[in-house]
This record gives C-alpha cells, sequence and structure tokens, in this order.
DNA sequence: GTCTATATTTGGATAGAC
DNA sequence: GTCTATCCAAATATAGAC
C-alpha cells in the first residue's frame, strides 16, 4: 500500500515493495501471479475497511452525508490512504490500467449510495426541492476527491472536512454558519 | 501530449512520443534534455492556451466563476486535455515527480484568482455574508477536478458543466433552479 | 537537426533448488 | 514458502556520424 500511494502504480517495483516487506521479489511473486494482481490484492484488502464495506447498514439520509464528513476529517490523519486513492483513482483513467474496472465500480456504487441518500433526506424534507440527486452525488465525490489532491499538495492550505461540509450544507441550502 | 494524458508520465515512453513525432527517441531529445524536460515543456506550452493565462485581464466577481462553469462545458468536448491534466495533477503528489512544483503553484495561483473573484462579488453583494473565500474556492477547484476523474470513467454518468454550476450556485445561496 | 549505435539500468517474470 | 539465478524486454540517455 506504501509503494503504490508514494509511487503510483506504474512507477512503483517490485524490488521496493519485496525489500519493504522483507522478501525478495521472487518471493512476492509466490503470492501474487504479477505487479497487477498485487494491486488489486491491495485495492480489494484496502476496501474492507472503509466505505465500501458500509453496505446495507450504513447511516440513512443526512447521517449518511455527516459521515462523509467525518471521513474527511478522519483522512486528515491517514495521508498514506488518501495518496493511495487519489493517486491510483486518476492513475486509472490511462489506457490499459490494470485498477480502472476497479474504480469505474467504485464511483457507480459510490454515487448510488450518495443518491440513495440523498433521496432519504428529500423524503423526509431536508433537501431543496429541485435538487437533482445525481448531480448533487456526483457533487460531492468531486469534491472530496478534489480536495485530497489539493490537500497532498499544500496540507497548510486545504481544510478537508471543513470544505466539504460546505459544499454538502450548501446543497442542502444550509443557512451559512456565521452569515445571514 | 497525447502521451503523457493517455500513459501518464512514467508510464509514457519517449520511443512512443517518437513515433507520434515522426521522429527518433534519439532525436526528440535533442530539443528536451530529458524526459522530465520533455514534460514541463508540456506543460508550459499548454498554459499559454487556457486559464492560467487570464491573468490580469480575467474576468470578474461572478462573471469569472461563470467563464469557471463555461471552461467545463469546453472541456467536455477536449477530453484530451482534461485527461491530461487529471492524470498529471494526481500523479504530481507522488515522490519526487517532476511536476510537483508546477502543480503546486498552479494550484496557488488559481485558489488566489477564485479568492480574489469571490472577493470581488462579496463587495458587490452578490455573495452570502458568512461564506469563507478560501474554502469556497477550494471546493469549486476540487469539484472540477473531481468531476473529470468520475467523467473520463464514465462520461454518460456526469455533466461537468451542470455539476459544477450547481455547486457554484449553492455556494452563492441561488434558488435550485425549478426548486422552491 | 536527425540519425544509428550503444551504454547502462531497471523492470517483470520464470525455473528450479532447498 | 522462500530463495538464487537467469531471462528477456524495455527504459533513458549519450556518443558520434552525416
Amino acid at each position: 500500500m506504501e509503494t503504490f500511494a508514494t509511487r503510483g502504480y506504474h512507477n512503483a517495483s517490485l524490488a521496493e515493495i519485496a525489500e519493504r516487506s522483507g522478501l525478495t521479489q521472487a518471493g512476492v511473486l509466490h503470492h501474487f501471479r504479477s505487479k497487477a494482481g498485487l494491486l488489486t490484492g491491495v485495492l480489494d484488502l484496502r476496501d474492507q475497511s472503509d466505505l465500501a464495506q458500509l453496505g446495507e447498514e450504513r447511516p440513512r439520509g443526512l447521517a449518511f452525508l455527516a459521515h462523509l464528513v467525518d471521513t474527511a476529517r478522519r483522512n486528515a490523519e491517514r495521508e498514506g490512504i488518501v495518496r493511495l486513492y487519489a493517486v491510483l483513482s486518476a492513475e486509472s483513467v490511462t489506457s490499459g490500467h490494470p485498477a480502472q474496472e476497479y474504480f469505474r465500480a467504485r464511483y457507480a456504487g459510490l454515487r448510488a449510495m450518495v443518491v440513495e441518500a440523498i433521496g432519504e433526506a428529500a423524503d423526509a424534507g431536508e433537501v431543496p426541492a429541485g435538487l437533482d440527486p445525481r448531480a448533487a452525488a456526483s457533487a460531492v465525490m468531486a469534491v472530496m476527491d478534489g480536495l485530497q489532491v489539493q490537500w497532498l499538495l499544500a496540507p497548510e492550505a486545504v481544510d478537508m472536512a471543513a470544505t466539504t461540509d460546505l459544499v454538502i450544507g450548501a446543497l442542502l441550502g444550509r443557512p451559512v454558519p456565521g452569515g445571514g
């Protein structure tokens, strides 16, 4: 994980991964049939410990959106994870990238969850009437992703949690804090 | 540009770039002292034809934010450019990446421009009183960047211009279209 | 300014011993 | 399950002819 996060997929070498694992390069390839297989293994492992694992027991409605802000807050303490996903998700759009299908599915699944949560909030009358749930869902996800890149390049210039909260609040028509 | 956009920096090869340029690999390196030099050359060239070139003659206040929406709209017709920046900006956060300083400066400059535009709009009374200009600026940039990755992976699932407009409008307190 | 030729390094992957 | 040894391909970069 750390090597893919720090180097990206293509610039990561099995030699470095092996060294950090206390193995030889051949030893690593005994457990994964290829470098691409290792990457998907890393991504599958990661999946077991975060958002995608929420599944059917996720918070509902506004609580889910609040959970996204919490995730952004926790992410500020987990630079490695943030870097891994920020680098690999963008790299995955290059031709023939082994994680392309993974991220396509991840975004589709995540978008569906956010759309559903917004729909739940709308049913409870907590969302402006004309809001397009799909556009809003894409927007929330995009803000979180985009903030990560900015934050990785200049951590002191960006507050991921506060900014995510600002956008979600604005989309929901929440009055600006301290403002009119 | 096309090769770096399609492959990313590390996975792009001078051989491919040379072939697409009608040169040999040595011929390419006659004009650029290294692969890294070629990348910065591409980025500098690109800069002459878009946002960063706006400089002091940019639109002011809300007109600048409207210009960002226009940029998102035009980007939907320029997949190559979108891919180039989406891939390289994220890749640039990896250690030792040759475009890291370029993107750090680009984001800082862009953020300053958006902050200024929001300040102008605020002076004109067109912005909610409590809005944090720096957070809002980061948010707008982040939305645009994040949407690009989603759009590259699933173009039919994302409307970059409409979603950018949605977020800007929400931050400015504009009523939702068709809504209450 | 472009080429051929080549140096040099590094990459992923495989075979087979232990 | 881990190793050594090796293969083969590809990479960037340089030297020097034309």
